[in-house]
This record gives C-alpha cells, sequence and structure tokens, in this order.
DNA sequence: TTCATATGTTAGCAGTGTCAACACTAAGGC
DNA sequence: GCCTTAGTGTTGACACTGCTAACATATGAA
C-alpha cells in the first residue's frame, strides 16, 4: 500500500481528495453549482476518474451528507449532558441550529433535495437517524424525569427537530436577514418558546 | 392584440405558457430537473424563445416562486377567521403545511436555494412577506387578545413560521415517511405543541 | 406606407454528467 | 524473474444544458 511519490499515475486516495475539494467548492460557490469536472481538475486527475471511486454524482453527494450527519450528531452529543437538563435541551437545539449556520451547504445537502429519493439511499436514512437519536434520547429522559409532557418521546423529538430545522432552514435561505434582535437571543428565544409547548409545566421555562 | 389563429410565427403568450408548462414539469420530474430548452419544446417554440421574455432560467423560478406564494397568502388567508381564534391559529398552520404538501416542487422553489441569492430579487422577498404577513396579522390579534404571551408579534409569529415550515421542508424530504400515527393527527399535534409554547395560559391547548 | 419594436428563429459556445474503450500499475502466484 | 488480474487512471465521444449573437418576421402606431 505504499505509494510511489515519483508515480503521477496513481493519485493515491482520489476518494477523500474528492470530498474535501467538495467540501471547500460548496463552501465557496454553493452546492448547486458543484460539478464532478471541476472537482476533478481541482485534485488533478482526468474527468472520469471520479467514476472509478463514485458510481454518479449522487452518491458523492451522499457521501458528503452522510459526513454531515455525522459530524452533527457528534456536535449535538457533545452540547447534550448525561441527565435531563431543561436549559441544556435548549442548549442541544442552539447547537443544532449553530451548526447549520457553521455549514450551510453541506445542510442543504443533507436536508434539501439535491440529493432526489433519499429513500433509495439506506445509508444515509441510517446516518440521519443517527442525528435524531441524539434528541429522541433527550426526549426519552425528559418523559422519564416528568418534566415533559407525558407523550410518546418520538412526538417530542419531532417537535424539537421541526422547529430547530425549520429556523435553521429559514436563517440558511435568507428568509431571516434583518433580524431587529441579536442573533444568540433570538436564537435561545425561538427555541424556547418551542420547547415550553412540551413542559408539562410551562412556567419553567420565563419567556 | 388579436391573435391570428393561422400564424404560427407568434406564439401567443409565451411567458403563461412557460409558466403553466413548467408547473406541469416539476410535478412530474422535481424542480432540480427543470430545463428551459425542454420548456421551450414543450409549448412549441424554438429553445430561445423563452429568453425575450425571461432575461434567464433564474426570472422564470422567481415567478414561479412569487406564484407560489401569492397562492399561499391566499389560502392561508382563506383559513384564517377575522377574530382571534386558538383552534383557528392551528387551522392556519395546518393549511400551510397542507399547501406545501399538495405542491411540494413549488414549495421547494419559494423556500429552497434553487433561485441563489434571493436578496437580490426584491419582488420575490416582497411576495413571500405577504403571506409572513398572515401570520403576523394573527400574532398581533393573539397579543392584543391577551390569549398569546405579551411578546413583540414578530417573535411569535416567527414562532409559529418556523415551526409550520420545518414540519413541511422535512416532510417534502421523506423524513417523516414511516409516521407511526395518522397524518392529520401528527399535523395537528405538532402544531399544537408548538402553540402552546406561545401561550399566556398553555392549559388553553390539550395535548 | 413606413418603421421601430416586440417576438421569433438558427447557429454556435462553453460547460455538464456519463459511458465505452483503452492504458498503466500494483500485488500475488508460478 | 514472469503472467495474470483487478484496480485505477486516461482519452474521446454523446447528449444535454444555459446562454449569446446575428438574423427574420410580425405588429401596431405614426
Amino acid at each position: 500500500m505504499s505509494l510511489d511519490k515519483n508515480s503521477q499515475y496513481h493519485h493515491g486516495d482520489v476518494p477523500s481528495a474528492l470530498m474535501s475539494a467538495a467540501l471547500v467548492r460548496i463552501k465557496q460557490d454553493g452546492v448547486e453549482k458543484l460539478s464532478l469536472r471541476a472537482l476533478a481538475r481541482d485534485i488533478g486527475v482526468s474527468q472520469t476518474a471520479p467514476y472509478r471511486h463514485f458510481k454518479d454524482k449522487t452518491r458523492l453527494l451522499v457521501a458528503l451528507a452522510r459526513a454531515g450527519f455525522a459530524k452533527l450528531a457528534m456536535e449535538q452529543q457533545a452540547a447534550a449532558t448525561k441527565e435531563f437538563d431543561l436549559d441544556n435541551l435548549i442548549e442541544v437545539g442552539v447547537a443544532y441550529v449553530k451548526f447549520a449556520m457553521a455549514h450551510p451547504e453541506q445542510y442543504k445537502l443533507m436536508f434539501g433535495s439535491k440529493i432526489e429519493n433519499r429513500c433509495q439511499h439506506p445509508d444515509l436514512m441510517e446516518s440521519s437517524m443517527a442525528s435524531f437519536q441524539v434528541v429522541l434520547n433527550q426526549a426519552v429522559m425528559g418523559v422519564e424525569s416528568g418534566l415533559l409532557i407525558d407523550k410518546d418521546p418520538h412526538y417530542l423529538a419531532r417537535c424539537c427537530w421541526s422547529n430547530a430545522h425549520g429556523i435553521a432552514s429559514l436563517l440558511i435561505d435568507g428568509f431571516y436577514d434583518n433580524l431587529d434582535i441579536e442573533f444568540n437571543d433570538f436564537l435561545t428565544q425561538q427555541i424556547a418558546f418551542n420547547i415550553r409547548g412540551i413542559l408539562k409545566d410551562p412556567a419553567l421555562i420565563k419567556v
């Protein structure tokens, strides 16, 4: 597996080189303009070389999305405390939206429909579920602790997810460009509103 | 302005023919695959004829999105009662999501980033604000009525909007494909959770 | 009738995703 | 050492795209 430095014919690691180059490209020009040929040029291989490693363009996008979901799940996990805590639940939501804002183009890839028919990519679905699982765990603990309303945690987790995703999407797509409130305050407030709705005792969150 | 039926040279109304054809196309194949050339073929004109009426492809997309926003605002307006009512507020949210489900591809066009840099299209921004205005009005009335918490109605309207948009997006993009609950129940429940969070007296909504 | 304008056309450029055919290289068994 | 084989890279080509320039026709007002 040793690589001859003088050999120009074999690149070495086209797949990860493509992924890195793609992340740079989408950050610069957006996901819509991503082109396999340009990527191949970036990493210095012929325009068809990528097809040796990804069946088609969609497969590369799926790989990028999966990496994004993994990163998101990690960051959410890192933000979450082991025992249920109301303020922490808000922080997990904030972490979610901040991830989206930090990697908007990758986020679009993960959730948008640039990858059509995501159901046909079970690996992708699995990756996205990993991220949802973090929220679901919080919801389970929340119900057990008696702080959240007594409902199937799936419903509560979906409530949090929908809300965070809605905020993230609208932010990314420029619908919240002219906020008359400091960004962090806005974020915390909006997520607090949402969580207040699934509290057994809404008075626990001051709004 | 009379149209000679025998004249084949002049189509008659290329812009609206393009729009109609585009709506059919995106419903069939999705917004990603929309092509100006295919559209031109559909309506029986040369592939450059559309450029006489739309500066570029983006302008056509903007027109489609604007039409969508107008339709959405109308449907929301139709769902809203004149005086503030809690149940009705939920119904407005349901109407929002149902619109998205009925016209998923147009909805993607309206909110996704297929139209890049929407800030550069003031007319588009204006159309989208018209839709937000309906929710904002409800929020204003809600605060005045004393039922909603005493906050800037903009914050409350954004809370509703984010939530509805999040639900709609996740539904459209297939993240809620395997619900273990009847769809209408799901929708009403999720929106009720959200609105409960901005109620002065959350007990008013049974969950 | 004349003529500017709106609307249509053809031809062509540069770019894309993808495929088939061919070329080189690395690794392992003889 | 050789030969085979699979993996990886290449060139060339096809069909498609958005878009422009140059040219053609129809319409409506002067």
